[in-house]
DNA sequence: TCTGGGGTCCTAGGACCC
DNA sequence: TCTGGGGTCCTAGGACCC
């Protein structure tokens, strides 16, 4: 009798697959979501783009050498993707009234109508959750499901692109024991490295092992808990995610930062970005930590905590600012990260809150962004023509900017070219171009 | 032309308190 | 002069996830 069955629900290429969805030019064409400076790496690669070898966190440069001059590389939408998401999990909610979301794309649910079920309800009842995915939002969804989160999320990993596994009970063994250690979700590189010295490669090797030697390799308790999912032993609850603990900006520079001015211009930056979105989440943060990223790729933090929680801008930008290390002592930083945690909606007031002279930007701060128009179109933006309507910029310089007419519905769209200081262009909502409407403010 | 940005969780040592 | 444990908080580093 198979008593539980925990589903996992994953987008299919979700970033790049929104991109195709609201862009039509973009169907069909291998297309690379991700950072464009020379430091950016892929966010999201198309299935088209994948048959080259691109794929996520893969250097874009990389990837793009691999695809060859068919590349298409878009910086990503954040807020595109995040209605994406919202619309896709709130059609699901009906069926799974439980959702743990992982991330933008990808959640765990455990659907009380499927306690006990027989395997083919549960071949329904997928069916029914990619159709409802797919009806709603245009995007694919693949589904695994099994006795428990490992199982299930395996599952939906092999059932890809566009399909489903489901995995019966007695199976289960016998799917997992050939497969990689490295496809259990909690081994990494190192945990791989380590399981492989001791002649351990697949799951079925690893569940061999005695407890005991599985914590002595990874651990006392990372160990024996990857052990025992391993053995298929998977018990754990599936629940709606907690609130935030962290709440963190960080930005990568596309020259190392050889100052201590550059570095605090870098810091009241990046701090206000992570200050922005505390102010958002209304809770105030106890915890300051800045984070450096050397030349070299090793990190360096520094944290400090506050007698009492706060919101005020310039006490927590003073805090980074005190944690701060000189490029002159240790080294060029590639990378700077305010994190805000201890966060607590009881914060006190502060009377005297300490003066910040280094909160206001500075000239060297903005000395590593892209070129930008006055009208701060560029590659990539979403623009709007009084006469033409809704548009993306497909390319941008000497003065001119060519933009492709589209949206989600009106199907592959014209190309016109216009001056990049044209009164009739203007930066428009990207949310438009998935022509849904819209159900909430924008941030 | 190496390696983003947003997170979670674990470990281990030291301070401090009872 | 020598010598307890347990608990909590803080800090720094690191593995791992998408």
């Amino acid at each position: 009798m198979e008593s539980r069955w925990v589903v996992h629900l994953d987008m299919d290429a979700f970033f790049a697959s929104v991109e195709q969805l609201a862009r039509p030019t973009l169907r069909g064409r291998p297309v690379l979501v991700g950072g464009i400076g020379g430091r950016g790496v892929v966010a999201g690669a198309s299935y088209e783009a994948r048959t080259f070898g691109a794929k996520s966190a893969m250097p874009m440069h990389q990837a793009q050498r691999l695809i060859g001059v068919t590349a298409v590389v878009v910086p990503p939408r954040g807020s595109v993707y995040r209605a994406a998401s919202e619309r896709t999990f709130a059609a699901v909610r009906e069926l799974m009234p439980v959702i743990e979301q992982l991330s933008f794309d990808e959640a765990f649910g455990e659907p009380p109508s499927l306690k006990g079920a027989a395997r083919q309800e549960v071949e329904e009842f997928c069916k029914e959750l990619r159709a409802q995915v797919y009806n709603s939002t245009g995007l694919n969804a693949s589904v695994g499901a099994g006795s428990g989160k490992q199982i299930a999320k395996i599952a939906s990993a092999l059932a890809k692109p566009a399909g489903q596994l489901v995995v019966g009970h007695a199976e289960q063994s016998e799917l997992l024991a050939p497969l990689p250690v490295r496809k259990l979700w909690g081994i990494g590189p190192v945990a791989d490295q380590r399981l492989r010295t001791m002649g351990v490669t697949t799951i079925g090797q690893f569940a061999a092992l005695s407890v005991a030697d599985a914590a002595s390799i990874l651990g006392t308790t990372t160990g024996p808990a990857l052990h025992a999912l391993a053995q298929g032993i998977d018990t754990r609850a599936v629940t709606e995610r907690a609130v935030a603990k962290q709440i963190s900006a960080e930005t990568t520079f596309a020259q190392d930062l050889l100052t201590k001015a550059q570095v605090r211009a870098a810091i009241a930056r990046t701090g206000n970005s992570a200050h922005a979105r505390l102010l958002k989440d209304t809770r105030g943060a106890r915890t300051v930590t800045v984070k450096l990223r050397k030349a070299d790729f090793s990190i360096v933090s520094r944290s400090a905590t506050l007698p009492y929680a706060t919101t005020d801008r310039g006490v927590l930008i003073a805090t980074a600012h005190k944690l701060a290390a000189d490029p002159i002592d240790v080294g060029p930083i590639r990378l700077v990260g305010v994190s805000l945690s201890g966060l607590t909606s009881t914060q006190q007031q502060v009377l005297f809150p300490e003066l910040d002279v280094d909160s206001e930007p500075v000239g060297e701060s903005t000395a590593n962004l892209p070129t930008r128009s006055w009208s701060g179109i560029s590659t990539g933006s979403d623009v709007q023509h009084v006469q033409y309507g809704f548009g993306w910029v497909q390319g941008c310089g000497h003065g001119v900017v060519t933009v492709r007419f589209e949206t989600r519905s009106t199907g592959p769209g014209k190309a016109r070219t216009f001056a990049l200081d044209d009164e009739n262009l203007t930066l428009a909502d990207p949310l438009l171009s998935l022509d849904w409407p819209r159900s909430r403010l924008p941030d």
